[in-house]
DNA sequence: TTTGTATGCATAGATATTCTATGTATAATT
DNA sequence: AATTATACATAGAATATCTATGCATACAAA
């Protein structure tokens, strides 16, 4: 498991482009997803998700749905209009932002 | 200017790297030197950059030296022994930390 | 000469995000 | 019967960064 601090400022960014790749997703299948695709390196904790799903709605970017699956209620979470732009945005952001730090990583020592 | 959320967590990271490759440097030259690197796109804030300094001090990662130019003190932080086997643990996480983002959010959409 | 800009360090308080811990409940497994 | 997995949720703590401010020197421009 990474440094916590390092998954600030891109969970939302992760639950967005999830949802952009699978339509809709519930809660426990978006951390079930992100851990297999991580390979167990990003465990997001249910205190992180749901605040995040809840501020990703209150924003417009997503929307909801419940279903029931069998005696229980299933919350679905989709993107809006809003939400497929504002993925985009932040995806790119997230690239730029890499290989930004990338570039910093990698500089060699010179005089500046 | 990036979504300032990027940066948490990885500044610290970025000054130790900076330190690593320059000896010692000052902190105005640490936020100009980021500055260049990243083509304008990562302006560091003193109210960032202090507090971030002095917790690597206090954590005895880096140490500090003082040095008189013309009238004014100039703060010189290097890295401790300690400062750099924690960059290189640090930088190591980063890069697995952001290749494991890039494998989300590359990744296709497909049954789970 | 005074106004602005660059250099240089520093801190207080606000903001925002994630985490820990906890609660509730059903379903499946051992 | 007990445990684990599934499933949503919130309260409060922790933490990092930002905004705003303060102090001070040096230099350039108006």
């Amino acid at each position: 498991m990474y440094s916590k601090e390092l998954l600030k400022g891109t969970l939302s960014t992760i639950i967005l482009k999830l949802l952009a790749n699978h339509g809709k997703m519930y809660g426990y299948e978006i951390t079930q997803r992100v851990k297999i695709l991580s390979d167990d390196k990003i465990l997001i904790k249910e205190g992180s998700l749901y605040p995040a799903l809840h501020k990703l709605k209150d924003d417009g970017l997503v929307q909801t749905e419940k279903e029931m699956i069998g005696n229980r209620v299933r919350k679905y979470y989709s993107l809006t209009d809003k939400g497929i732009a504002s993925t985009q945005e932040k995806v790119n952001e997230l690239d730029q932002f890499i290989a930004t730090v990338q570039q910093i990583l990698m500089a060699k020592p010179e005089a500046s």
